[in-house]
DNA sequence: CTTGCGAACCGAATGCTGTTCGGTTAATAT
DNA sequence: ATATTAACCGAACAGCATTCGGTTCGCAAG
């Protein structure tokens, strides 16, 4: 084949390929090789559309961090915190392979920029002097991609008994892997309403 | 060369060359052909003492959590939680490129188990119930974890001023770029104080 | 004291990986 | 009609983790 009449590709279907493959099988199950082969077409071909892997990459961290709500800030900055961090976390939550993508990227990407500026601009807004406003941005991050990275869900060894004896306090814990999901959630919704309720003292002005 | 009269290798001196390899040029850099090269040997013998290359990443993993210090709970559960998080928190800034293997590492690996009870066992005995223990350390690690995978010194782009008219909110913040090691410290610190500040109401018994 | 065995290393090979390059055809712009 | 560009293929390259058979050494048992 040379090239086709109508175009088999386009960077959207690519992304939205990839993305599919790395909710489906992993982020490690994302080769340029297989990316290729669901799309019934040759490794080499993407490269018309991306110029790296790295890039298609990218493009999967804009298109799932785009779902994130942040215009809670019009409820003033709590709310807007809180509905932020929430549906950050959650959309994470519904592409926890793509954890890794969305933590170790530079905050080159459009939509992460769009998100910062946004979240940024709301505490501002607010009353929140720029730098606190930074600090109080990055604390809130910081626990969304916590979450998303190091979930307890993933990890536990499936033989539970051998950790019992060695590691006493942990039993009541490990009693609980089936609901790793519920102490997850339940862990990060304790540490956000915490976190903000410890923010003092608030800013003056606007509230 | 065929068994040498003195082995060249053992578990120890390869995990510390790999720790040494990513700290110097990233956990990238770090292939079983490069690491056999800082050590004088051909890839395969590393074969001969870790079975795949993932356990010697749990090997570093396991070397660099070892230096947490959890010992502060014996001064209460506030300076407990204070002095290991920001143990742990020193531990990953002196290990950057570590994080993500630390951050993605499976709960079997020991070190973890470690700290994961000593932690769980301070809370516990200060009083918080064990599943409000296993979710108070679980939101203090997403914190850490979080602030050690996503800094704000890496990832801006170099020419600051192309954001400056599309993201009018960054504006402040991207000015402090140099400053990114403080950013990313004093957001830790807010938010672990405030976090802590903000659990509530407080184990009753011992305080 | 020698015999046997496992440990430690080498060297070559296997099947992946991301990426590149030259070639071919189709669409588009002039 | 012609030139250019875009989209695809197929083959290749270097580097990756890992495996396997072979060699030599240290050590323990008889």
């Amino acid at each position: 084949m040379a090239r086709p009449r109508t175009p088999l590709l386009s960077p959207d279907r690519i992304r939205d390929a990839a993305l599919t493959l790395i909710d489906a099988q992993g982020l490690a199950a994302l080769s340029m090789r297989r990316l290729a082969d669901t799309l019934g077409v040759q490794p080499s071909s993407l490269y018309s559309h991306y110029a790296t892997k790295d890039e298609v990459l990218d493009a999967v961290a804009n298109r799932v961090v785009r779902e994130v709500d942040t215009s809670g800030f019009a409820r003033g900055w709590r709310d807007g915190l809180l509905i932020w961090a929430r549906s950050y976390h959650s959309v994470l939550v519904a592409h926890p392979n793509c954890a890794p993508v969305i933590a170790s990227g530079t905050q080159r990407r459009e939509q992460f920029l769009e998100m910062a500026n946004s979240v940024h601009g709301g505490l501002v807004g607010a009353g929140w002097p720029a730098r606190r406003a930074t600090e109080i941005s990055g604390a809130v991050k910081y626990l969304v991609i916590g979450a998303a990275s190091t979930p307890f869900g993933s990890g536990f060894a499936d033989d539970v008994q051998v950790y019992l004896d060695r590691y006493p306090h942990l039993s009541q814990a490990h009693r609980l892997r089936h609901e790793a999901n519920r102490i997850d959630h339940d862990s990060f919704e304790l540490g956000l309403t915490s976190l903000i309720r410890g923010l003092e003292p608030g800013p003056g002005q606007t509230e």
